[in-house]
DNA sequence: GAGGGGAGCGCG
DNA sequence: AAAGCGCGCTCCCCTC
């Protein structure tokens, strides 16, 4: 079947090409030129334009009241988009490097948002699942596939990650089933026996979609709200997009408040001026310093207890910390 | 030549 | 008919 744009024209979106490159070869080239002509005209054209002659270094924007999730965003260039899925792309990051006799320090939330929705709803399973496993995409595999925790297989484990993550964005049956390959039937009875586990997620869903539906806004651990004015459309269609933010703005929203939070109190520390180190970026769950070699213990143990004391969530924060000369490296 | 919208795609 | 949240940038086409 032919899939169409909303102007009616056949599409040619990626996913949509790359089932096609299964059999045909115009398709797999298709896709490979538009990939390194992605890389040449945003990146590799580009950046080296935006370095400040006074500084040698370039220098984005952050825009603090764009995203409505509460979210930054950068521009000029924006930063947040640097590659990291392909070989190729990773070299676009390994171009960003510290200075000499410094190093670079990237320090990552680990799940952050299944870890807020694991708080905000309560569900014991989820819970235990945050404070036994060091992998909750097994642990959920492993609960919902009625499995040991070694004994999960690796379809089984895509199957639960893709249903943690559509479970954030509010998917349907039907995307999931499109996700992991299975029909709709299949993907909706995985959904159900998710439910039957952890049946605190399903609970805390209805409730949120209920307020939205009573107040016209959700908001976020510490109370920000965002605004739903679709939710009572006409239009089933964007009625059930403003369900879906509903859903998603909470976690999202809540993550967003806890990695400013972590950024004051570490802006806050560095002003005290006995550390050799600078705050450069933030991409969401990420911060991104500079660090010369001496100091670096003391800001990897100060940035994760900074960054995990952020909020008193009822599962653990984790951080994921990694330096290297280059920004890939740090990772 | 400027500005807008659509399509597509980079990231979390 | 659509079906998964949040962004910004490039290319292309169109209008003014």
């Amino acid at each position: 079947m032919l899939k169409k744009t909303k102007t009616g024209q056949p599409s040619t979106a990626e996913p949509v090409l790359a089932e096609l490159a299964q059999d045909y070869e115009l398709p797999r080239v298709i896709l490979e030129q538009r990939s390194l002509a992605k890389l040449k005209s945003t990146y590799t054209d580009k950046l080296p334009l935006q370095v400040n002659a006074n500084t040698g270094r370039i220098h984005s924007t952050f825009q603090q009241a764009v995203a409505a999730t509460g979210r930054l965003s950068s521009t000029d260039p924006n930063l947040q988009n640097i590659p990291i899925r392909t070989a190729e792309g990773r070299r676009v990051r390994q171009a960003f490097v510290s200075a000499p006799d410094m190093l670079l320090l990237a320090a990552d939330y680990s799940q952050v948002e299944l870890r807020i929705m694991a708080h905000l709803s309560q569900d014991p399973g989820l819970l235990k699942a945050f404070s036994s496993a060091q992998d909750v995409h097994r642990a959920t595999a492993a609960d919902v596939f009625g499995v040991a925790l070694d004994e999960v297989t690796g379809e089984q484990r895509r199957s639960a990650k893709a249903i943690n993550f559509g479970l954030i964005y509010g998917m349907s049956a039907f995307g999931l089933a499109n996700q992991i390959g299975v029909s709709r039937g299949e993907a909706g009875e995985t959904i159900e026996r998710y439910f039957e586990k952890y049946p605190g997620v399903r609970t805390y869903m209805d409730e949120t979609q209920a307020l939205a539906d009573e107040k016209g806004y959700v908001e976020t651990l510490f109370g920000r709200r965002l605004y739903l004015p679709d939710i009572h459309a006409g239009n089933g269609m964007l009625r059930k997009a403003a369900q879906r933010t509903a859903i998603n703005a909470p976690m999202q929203g809540t993550a967003a408040d806890i990695i400013k939070r972590a950024m004051i109190d570490i802006q806050n520390w560095l002003n005290e001026g006995s550390i050799d180190a600078r705050m450069l970026l933030q991409v969401h769950d990420e911060l991104v310093f500079e660090v010369s070699e001496r100091d670096l213990p003391l800001l990897v143990d100060g940035v994760r207890f900074r960054m995990v004391s952020a909020a008193a969530l009822d599962v653990p924060l984790v951080v994921d910390i990694g330096t290297g000369k280059n920004w890939d490296e740090a990772h």
